[in-house]
DNA sequence: GCATAACCGAGACGGTACGTCCAGTCTTTCT
DNA sequence: AGAAAGACTGGACGTACCGTCTCGGTTATGC
């Protein structure tokens, strides 16, 4: 089990961090993250406010935890990409599907306060690339060395590079709605990173 | 000259208006977007609160024509990009230029301040696009036009993928602090870019 | 127009002013001083709360202007007690009026907060004095003069020691309920005492 | 021994009792009554919040039952005063003593919660009465009477009159600052209600 | 050339939320 | 079972700002 969903004390009450965890996804979603209040969260949890502050340093704090238990099954380690052995394919599922739940209006407010947070807190960055982006990129990196191996990308590449040109641009045409974000931008990327660093 | 830096009427008080714009983007390096108050604002210009609320919707919209007004010249449309005929390095020079300017201290607090009001703040996103973005995409899309006639890139190269290409990861590292943004990363991107376009 | 009740700037809201003392003066006989919040005087009132801080420094000088209020008719300095040339029947007049006073309800509520505030708040108790006891005070030792002179009262007693032979009783008997405050025990204070200083 | 300084049962622990009377009793001297904390008491007294509230029903209990373990010698009842054979002079000596008991810091912080208290809660001064009080006023209505024997107090004196005549102005000027505290008071005060009662 | 209306500084206003403190209750662990 | 410890819900505290609203005091035309 994942060390932040654990209570930090035997003393915490389970039932307070649950109610006060989902109390702060759902008002996220329904007011966005500037609206969110700390009282509103402790009235629709049925908790004292003295007890978020408690636990937790900051609004940033309980939002970024109330989304890392969105994003966390009951295994939180094992996120694994598609491996047809097709990589411009399994890319392209795989981007496709990442723009698809940008659009997802349950994503949208939980994961655009998150980067709020994250553009002004280093703290929370680094907590955020720790708990919720490395087990992706490692998941991700995973795959593309298969696919080293397969012959499909050059050997040398720098696979950090690779997935920042894959999912930067997505990521950034989502935050600053500078541009459509449909499966031919996703496909284009895919296209373009592999003519860089395919063979 | 851009209508935002004009009085909106002939009464409005150019001295005020400078004062808010210049105290502005001195509370916001300062002390951050978020503890940016109007009331602080207000104080340091020696404003009435008033005279802010009448001419500005919104915290966001004063600290977005404050940072206008850093980045305009006496002339705002003419940026213009290196052509020394020699497109990678030509990019490479910009790119470096960007990645240093990320890393200036004075620059760092508002552009942090701008991005996250555009996360949440659609109308303003569209201003930025328009009046800040939209020059500077201008002025990539001439120098990329220059290349394609020059051989240097593909002609049928999708001009926004590639500044999404080039631009979008080095945003996304400093946004999210997720990675080095020295020489050898701006470098890379260039060549990558180059070698999915080129030709 | 005694100066507490006139505004302490002309920027202030009269309005405001006396819906504060008003709710104050209610809920304190409601509620009782112990209960009886801020945030409820507030309430009532339709007012901010920084409108209450802004003006009185604490709860106790809220609640003591309230009661200011209560006891100040349109002339709040031409209090007079009776002088029918009688002075052993005037005194058990007055103070048999002091006694049922002390029993009506109405006052009751109040004047316990007054008297609990006074005890803890030096300051308090200086402007309560000021402006509550001394008329009340003066009132009393211009009777008790006119008694000396008609040779009612020795010409040597002193007055401020009279007062509290005939007063002091009283109100400890109401604050601390520690007898019965009936006409009987007036009457017996005032023939004591005229006993004592009579001649 | 009276029942409020023996544990209540047979569970109880001594220690615990002690050290919150004595940590009630510090605190209300350093702090006033009003800023007294239950919380405080718990804390100074090394003790969990609850042994306070399983054994008293408020915080003004406590205080009282620390201001009982100060005036309570090895022998509660056994107050008596001075009987010289002199009422006058042993008048005097007692209430000049009360004068200077209420000029003891110690004293004064403690006594005037136990009065704050007492104006507000009438179960707690039907306690103080019976606890404190009484024990004091049987003991000057015996020295009274032994006055009356001995022809210096008149027979048909309504003794708890005199004692009201002699007291209430002394802890009137006390509890409200309304004037000076000094011996010539207290001697004032004796000579005037003997003027009234004596023969 | 003088009124008059928009703008200005100042700051009080009704509110909302903050982050803290404490009340009084409940739960866990130890003795 | 009583006690120390301390987390819990709840509510008031006093503060900071919000955005609105007067209040006088300049301007700066336009009648």
């Amino acid at each position: 089990m994942a060390p932040h969903s654990a209570p930090d004390s035997s003393r915490r009450s389970e039932r307070s961090r649950v109610a006060i965890l989902t109390a702060a996804r759902e008002l996220v979603t329904e007011l966005g993250y500037t609206r969110l209040t700390i009282e509103a969260i402790a009235a629709r949890a049925g908790v004292g406010k003295q007890t978020i502050y408690r636990w937790w340093p900051s609004k940033g704090a309980v939002v970024f935890d109330s989304i890392l238990t969105l994003s966390e099954g009951p295994d939180g380690e094992g996120v694994e990409l598609p491996d047809t052995g097709d990589l411009e394919a399994d890319l392209k599922t795989v981007l496709r599907a990442t723009a698809a739940e940008f659009a997802d209006p349950a994503f949208e407010a939980p994961i655009r306060a998150l980067n709020t947070e994250i553009i002004n807190d280093p703290a929370l960055a680094e907590t955020y690339r720790e708990k919720l982006e490395r087990p992706m990129t490692e998941a991700k990196k995973r795959r593309l060395r298969s696919a080293k191996r397969a012959g499909q990308l050059a050997a040398d590449a720098d696979l950090d590079l690779v997935l920042d040109l894959l999912y930067a641009p997505l990521t950034q045409r989502w935050l600053l709605r500078s541009g459509p974000l449909d499966e031919a931008f996703a496909d284009a990327l895919v296209e373009a990173t592999l003519r860089a660093f395919g063979r």
